[in-house]
DNA sequence: CGGCAGATACGCT
DNA sequence: GCGTATCTGCCGT
């Protein structure tokens, strides 16, 4: 199965779009939470929007290592976002779930939602974190290890997948390395 | 339902 | 000190 993960490796750009319809799967207290990727946004070490624009520190340290690893960050004072770290070790790369849809154990998201309904459980980054209780602790986990995993899906055909630019930057804004599954509810701004 | 202000704490200069 | 890869609630239509 880890097989099926060597695209992290790729081009980050690449693997943004290959991620699309890939599973995160949560483990907690029992439960099992799965989520299948619907947006995505690149970010790479060449890029001024990227956190690892401005070289290694000890919070973008993991951006730098190998591929396969979570890259988890907070921000704005009260919200975490995550990403995928891809590229080669030495490479500041990683991809971040900007929303994905709820597949199973849905109750439990909304719980850790607080109650909030529909779309707006998973559809946007910090919203996806809080629904699956992700935070700081799993920024540098292997994303093949329990409680939190990356299971690969389907490639998704290329007419399926709309790019746009990134949202919430204010550098590089002109890039096109916004990814999201074409006509998928769950996606935080069509 | 669209736009905007405020929340709130961390990482980096 | 200051800017931030966001969300929510409150205001207006």
């Amino acid at each position: 199965m880890a097989d099926r993960l060597d695209f992290l490796t790729g081009n980050v750009v690449q693997v943004a779009r290959r991620l699309l319809g890939c599973m995160v799967v949560r483990e907690l207290d029992g439960k099992r939470l799965i989520g299948k990727i619907v947006e995505t946004e690149a970010y790479h070490q060449s890029d001024a929007a990227s956190h690892s624009y401005n070289g290694r520190t000890p919070r973008t340290e993991v951006m730098f290592g190998p591929a396969g690893f979570w890259y988890v960050y907070f921000t704005y004072g009260m919200h975490y976002c995550m990403n995928v770290v891809t590229g080669q070790e030495g490479e500041g790369s990683a991809v971040l779930i900007r929303a994905i849809e709820p597949i199973s154990g849905l109750e439990y998201m909304r719980e850790h939602r607080r109650g909030v309904e529909g779309v707006n459980v998973t559809n946007g980054p910090a919203k996806t974190c809080q629904a699956l209780a992700v935070d700081k602790q799993y920024s540098g986990h292997a994303v093949t290890k329990a409680p939190l995993r990356l299971i690969a899906g389907p490639a998704q055909p290329d007419d399926g997948i709309v790019a746009t630019t990134r949202i919430g930057i204010t550098k590089d804004t002109h890039r096109l390395w916004r990814f999201y599954c074409k006509d998928n509810p769950f996606v935080s701004r069509p």
